[in-house]
DNA sequence: TAAATATGAATGAACGTACGTTCACTAATT
DNA sequence: AATTAGTGAACGTACGTTCATTCATATTTA
């Protein structure tokens, strides 16, 4: 019987841990890590303070549960470079994917407030660069194919070029929900029109 | 009198001021904002409560000065752009003191602290757009110029490119401060290079 | 199956602490 | 004498967390 009826209560905790998460985010989205309240983030999830606790064991524990959730992203892009066949579209693919979910005023709210942990607390740093490093070498390991096809020149440098794409990306992304809204497309555009050149034979 | 010795009391005043808000960088650098009590500054800075309120009139106040001295680092790049005579070493020039006085730890943690804080205030955001705004348009005008000079293919569009070369060393500078230290030197020098490739006839 | 028991979800009051800010006051400068 | 820098205790509030307790569900026993 514990194969199909262990559910029911089961999953409506589940149901409600997420609707916790889901709150906690918005809340951390509007005000940040700091100025979100324990209280207030319950409130939002329709669940006492005391209930809170049942779920997470602390704040912390909220934080790093969401901030796990935006690094597993990651294998969304590692996907995207896999799938394409031709490697220069990949790139151009992963810039509008990345680009896109980062540079919404919600994404770059939580990319910046997750960034300023990271910035602090060399624990989630590393899996961050552990994340970026994969990414960095399936960039690379499309150019070396696109190198042998001709696509790219020789004299390119793969990982140098890879670890390049990335920071153009993130500095779009970043520009676009900081600063310049309205012109995304145009940006991403422009990106990779300059990349291609950078590239090319 | 008030002309000369008007500054007895007054540059004992403007000192302490200083020292609060040197103190204030150093807490906000190590915890954030909103981390940082007054308490911790006004002992950091070796002044009572009650006197880091003469100072400041609340702790908002004290944020905001330190996010305009952020802010006026921008002039410092718009300097180097007009002074270097030659447009591809003045835009590689920019790059190396704009990753350099960014990408330093203290740097990183400063500047993410501030983004957060640009991202949830449309009034500081503004500041900040219009000071980027200033800097794209210096580079674009050196572009143009080196495009006169067949340094720069004229198929590129000036302004396009300088966004992309700002977006390419924000992107560099937080690699380097949050992933990848001690390749600062290597990861310029490919940026640079990357950015001339893109650039050229 | 029906009753008894154990488990875990859910509550909100309560605790201790830390925060931003104020204020009555003293000390030093003009 | 008047103004201003400087002090630290005090105030009210808000925070993270704990806890005794209630209630609904699951498990065991009879």
């Amino acid at each position: 019987m514990s194969e199909i009826k262990e559910t029911a209560r089961a999953k409506a905790t589940r149901a409600k841990r997420q609707q916790i998460v889901d709150a906690a985010m918005a809340c951390f989205i509007e005000k940040g890590f700091h100025q979100s309240s324990m209280r207030t983030i319950a409130s939002a999830a329709g669940v006492s303070l005391g209930n809170l606790y049942n779920h997470f064991e602390n704040k912390d524990a909220l934080i790093a549960e969401i901030a796990a959730l935006e690094a597993a992203e990651f294998s969304e892009y590692l996907k995207i470079l896999e799938d394409e066949p031709d490697a220069l579209s990949a790139i151009q693919k992963l810039g509008d994917v990345y680009v896109e979910s980062t540079s919404s005023a919600e994404g770059v709210a939580l990319t910046v407030e997750i960034t300023a942990e990271v910035v602090r607390n060399p624990a989630i740093a590393s899996g961050f660069a552990a994340n970026r490093i994969r990414l960095v070498r399936a960039i690379s390991s499309r150019l070396d194919s696109a190198k042998t096809l001709n696509q790219v020149a020789q004299e390119v440098d793969s990982e140098e070029a890879a670890q390049f794409i990335l920071d153009v990306w993130e500095g779009v992304a970043f520009r676009i929900a900081v600063l310049d809204k309205p012109r995304a497309d145009r940006a991403i555009a422009s990106a990779t029109h300059l990349i291609e050149r950078c590239l090319r034979l």
